[in-house]
DNA sequence: ATAAAAATGGAATTTATATTCCAAACGCGG
DNA sequence: CCGCGTTTGGAATATAAATTCCATTTTTAT
């Protein structure tokens, strides 16, 4: 923005300790902690990341207590607050009081205001995928059979490789598979699709496949889970109703029902599922 | 309870100053206080109205302040306080506070505690997970700010091509954001990495970007977001504090604050917000 | 490799805040 | 109008919290 300018108290431009007029609201404070955290020393970052994930926490805890929580020690904090241009925890945390008692609408009216905007702003239509979200995240919890979900850990944390097949919508659910289980070490392939080279073949009889789709179902999903069930691998399904063609092959099925806004959804639950199913065998294997 | 008692313990029965479990909740407390409130003498009624008019004080002051501003003697605070069953202030303000952090109660602790009850089935995991992500979903509507949204929605919308960046953890969100662009027909590249190609010549100044990337950072991101601002494509980022990498290239921040389960999270607030991002964006490209 | 500078942890100190105490004021029944 | 229990204001004390200080460790530059 203003790169002429003669004036050189932006933060920016601070070298380091000179004194610094402390934010006046919140949202200077952040705009500040944004461009000041990169110089910060370790501790110090380590504590405005704390904050920064925690802002509700300042107004209403003490310095020994947030201190605690980032892991820091209380003088780390006093050090921060000075870096920020305070001149002390407790100037800093007057702020975040001022502020505090404006945030007393809570999540209910919040929503109940964003809907009567319209429907046409994004918050609005966030607000939507939210509701929409926790509602199938409560039906999650109904949907998913704990016997079936305790045998899908069983197979896969008793399987050789693990395969996990799922396109378009599903992409997301099989990629964060794969992210998890290659971060607990637990051998797992991506069946992603890429240049059309079916690894079909590269499933044995000791392998699972974890099999994601959704109505309308994709052609390959099937194909290949098909094929996989035939060389003898089991099946884990994540899919949506029990009429999925995935229920023929035999499969343990794990059922999702997510709502929709318009034309998508928002794969919160089926995402919860994923990685709750995915933690769950990480840790089977672990333990033997 | 206590049956053999031939003295019911209950509030409305107490004449004066028997001890009395302190309310748990803040209902219960304000439940109390509607019984008690005729009984108590001027000054305490007096203190009485007031934090019945500003509850949000109570959490954030300390007994000189709400003294003054109820127009009494600090002295009849403490009096109040005991009154209504609490040792003294400090105990009736921790209420206080502890119920407005409700919203985002300490799940590091509970999550801990749970941990060694050894609830370790599936089952009760994708409860945690659940119940997370509707907290983080929560979260979301306050993290995220809506005016930075709408500008983020523009920019999108007016973008040659959108392109997206984002890898591991954070690739869910790409792909889902990829699949939604393909099915409104909005053009949209997903840079996934494959082969180690780097396709950041392709970002053209009238392009924008949609970065996403949690902590910690994904180097390749930062770098790819970084390039792409040099070349005068403006960024929307997804991450989770201010004070990430991203902050640097004066993008369009949409914040994040997913709570983790263990070494992992739901992602739910994250994919409900790219497609509601995603949608917003194909409607108002739609639209012109 | 070494010295200088910066950062850190923890204890010591200072300051703020909660809490208690008691004398004075008040209200009430005689 | 007087005595007695209750309530009140304000000062005194105890407690807890913020802040500073300094010895030790870590990082940086030479």
């Amino acid at each position: 923005m203003n790169d002429a300018s003669p004036h050189p108290d932006q933060d920016a431009n601070l070298a380091s300790a000179e004194m610094l007029a402390p934010p006046q609201s919140i949202d200077a404070f952040f705009t500040r902690l944004g461009s000041t955290a990169d110089r910060l020393p370790k501790r110090l970052k380590q504590f405005a990341n704390y904050i920064a994930a925690n802002p509700d926490k300042v107004a209403v805890s003490t310095v020994a207590e947030l201190a605690d929580g980032a892991d820091v020690q209380p003088s780390a904090v006093m050090r921060f607050c000075q870096e920020m241009g305070f001149s002390g925890f407790s100037q800093m945390q007057k702020l975040f009081r001022s502020d505090y008692s404006q945030k007393w609408p809570d999540y209910a009216t919040r929503l109940a205001k964003l809907r009567e905007h319209g429907t046409e702003s994004p918050s609005a239509l966030l607000a939507e995928f939210v509701e929409v979200g926790r509602a199938s995240l409560e039906n999650l919890l109904t949907t998913v059979d704990p016997i079936a979900l305790q045998q899908a850990v069983d197979v896969l944390a008793r399987a050789e490789t693990i395969h996990m097949i799922g396109f378009r919508r599903a992409f997301p659910v099989t990629s964060y598979l794969a992210y998890a289980f290659e971060k607990m070490d637990v051998p797992a392939v991506l069946h992603s699709g890429i240049a059309n080279i079916n690894m079909e073949h590269l499933i044995r009889p000791n392998d699972a496949v974890i099999a994601v789709t959704f109505a309308p179902y994709t052609e390959m999903t099937i194909d290949m889970a098909t094929k996989a069930r035939a060389s003898g691998a089991d099946i884990v399904a994540i899919t949506d109703v029990v009429t999925s063609p995935l229920a023929r092959l035999k499969a343990i099925q794990l059922l999702v029902s997510e709502l929709d806004v318009g034309a998508f959804r928002a794969l919160s639950a089926s995402l919860s599922l994923a990685i709750a199913l995915a933690v769950s065998v990480g840790a089977q294997r672990n333990r033997i």
